[in-house]
RNA sequence: GCAGCUGUAGCUCAUUUGGUUAGAGCGUCGGAUUGUGGCUCCGAAGGUCAGUGGUUCGAGUCCACUCAGCUGUA
């Protein structure tokens, strides 16, 4: 652990992370296959790929303190545009100093445009060729979301990287609504990138989007890099659809994006999902898994996942890893996190919030290792070995039990 | 002591004038969760309807007694 986090008990005020001015940059030090690491560069800071950003909707990665996930290793977290529009709204984050400022990351973050939300919360919505029209979930008033409007409100925040407003549907769903999501995304994509101008430092990334159709992912990812973009991300996936479908599709769409731009696989994913991707190219990734998991119990390990909610923890003296450099993985009984967890304590959210956390920093940096090694395959039969000998030990205790 | 009320799943309660296999919420035991509502969803287990006896073709339901709890009263 980082004594950093933990010094005297108490959470340190971060160094201060001097804003360096230049430009966005992607550089690939190494490749192994298709997969790559390197660097993105901005003004705010460096961010180590293949990342995962831990997902701060509300300006607030849950349950944990900004200097815990600096410390686990997170460059970027990503903030969101459809929950900060609505609470405490744009403008005021603006008056406050942006984003940065407000939740004390001074480091890179990145922002959904809010397709996504409109999608997955909004209650009554309608779609055209201008924007959404959306109620708010939280207290029902009416909104307005243009491609104009969602570039305006990131600007307002102060994101670095930027994500263009895209119409993401559910899967399964019929072609020909997928085609029409994807030309309108594609519409929207032009009008934002128009929208958020030149900006020195800063990137706005196109979404391609065409479910799991090839012609439609091919003829999206086409026409977004005509737009010569600063980064290429691939939506609409893991949205229902089998894991196998999600595969295929980055399959596809990966030689239609140029080497030399970052490539970004939104809301993905699992440890697995995330493993399979990298191999596939992948450079970024969010996803609400490990925080949203551990906020209902769930553990992610390098030994696979495990439900403190089980009974079977009840009086369990072991760690969840007693080998992890995370406190919460190595220092802390099942016994007491399944305490906490039934009890719904607070604590039990934050242990296993920064357990899930640290361990997917810990896979993404092993996962870059690998590929500067040019070990990938091997590193992954390893990792995927230890999540089985996990899981069948579990079973073993269970049974025994 | 007397009178009244109550007794159904671990808990809080339903169960139309007696009529198929007594239900719900919570809890318990599992599972799901992928560009975040601490939201939510799915499945399972769990009952001698306080007990005994009676009336009836048929009783959680009606009657008697016993037990337990609550309230009032001398």
């Amino acid at each position: 652990m980082d004594s950093e986090t933990v010094a005297n008990g108490a959470i340190t005020k971060p160094k201060d992370s001097p804003v360096v001015p230049g430009e966005f940059t992607f550089t690939v030090s190494k490749t192994d296959g298709r997969a790559r690491t390197g660097e993105i560069r901005m003004p705010r800071g460096v961010i180590r790929t293949p990342a995962f950003m831990p997902v701060g909707t509300a300006a607030t990665v849950k349950a944990m303190y900004p200097e815990q996930v600096k410390a686990l290793g997170a460059d970027v977290v990503l903030g969101n545009t459809y929950h900060l529009m609505l609470r405490p709204g744009a403008e005021r984050v603006a008056r406050l100093g942006g984003l940065h400022a407000f939740m004390n990351w001074p480091y890179p973050i990145l922002t959904d445009s809010g397709g996504f939300q409109v999608m997955s919360l909004a209650g009554l919505r309608k779609i055209d060729e201008t924007g959404v029209r959306f109620q708010s979930h939280i207290d029902g008033s009416r909104h307005v979301l243009t491609p104009e409007r969602s570039i305006e409100i990131q600007g307002l925040l102060g994101s670095d990287i930027q994500m263009q407003l895209d119409e993401c549907v559910k899967l399964p769903a019929e072609e020909r609504v997928v085609e029409k999501a994807m030309y309108l995304s594609l519409r929207w994509a032009e009008r934002c990138r128009v929208a958020f101008g030149e900006q020195p430092g800063k990137a706005m990334f196109g979404i391609v989007q065409g479910g799991t159709v090839d012609r439609l992912r091919i003829e999206s990812a086409r026409e977004l890099v005509g737009l010569s973009l600063k980064g290429y991300a691939i939506g609409g996936l893991a949205v229902g659809e089998p894991q196998s479908d999600m595969l295929r599709t980055l399959d596809t769409v990966g030689p239609y994006l140029p080497t030399e731009k970052p490539r970004y696989l939104m809301g993905v994913g699992t440890p697995d999902d995330i493993v399979q991707s990298v191999r596939r190219g992948v450079d970024m990734f969010d996803c609400v898994m490990p925080t949203r998991a551990g906020r209902h119990g769930l553990a992610y390990t390098r030994f696979g996942r495990v439900n403190l909610r089980n009974a079977r923890h009840a009086e369990a003296l072991e760690p969840l890893d007693p080998q992890s450099s995370c406190v919460a993985s190595s220092t802390y009984s099942r016994a007491y996190l399944h305490h906490l967890v039934r009890a719904n304590e607070i604590l039990g959210m934050m242990l296993l919030t920064w357990n899930n956390l640290a361990y997917y920093q810990e896979l993404m940096a092993g996962l870059r290792k690998a590929i500067s090694d040019g070990r990938l395959d091997d590193h992954i039969a390893e990792v995927k070995d230890c999540w089985a000998r996990g899981e069948a030990q579990l079973a073993k205790n269970q049974s025994a039990s």
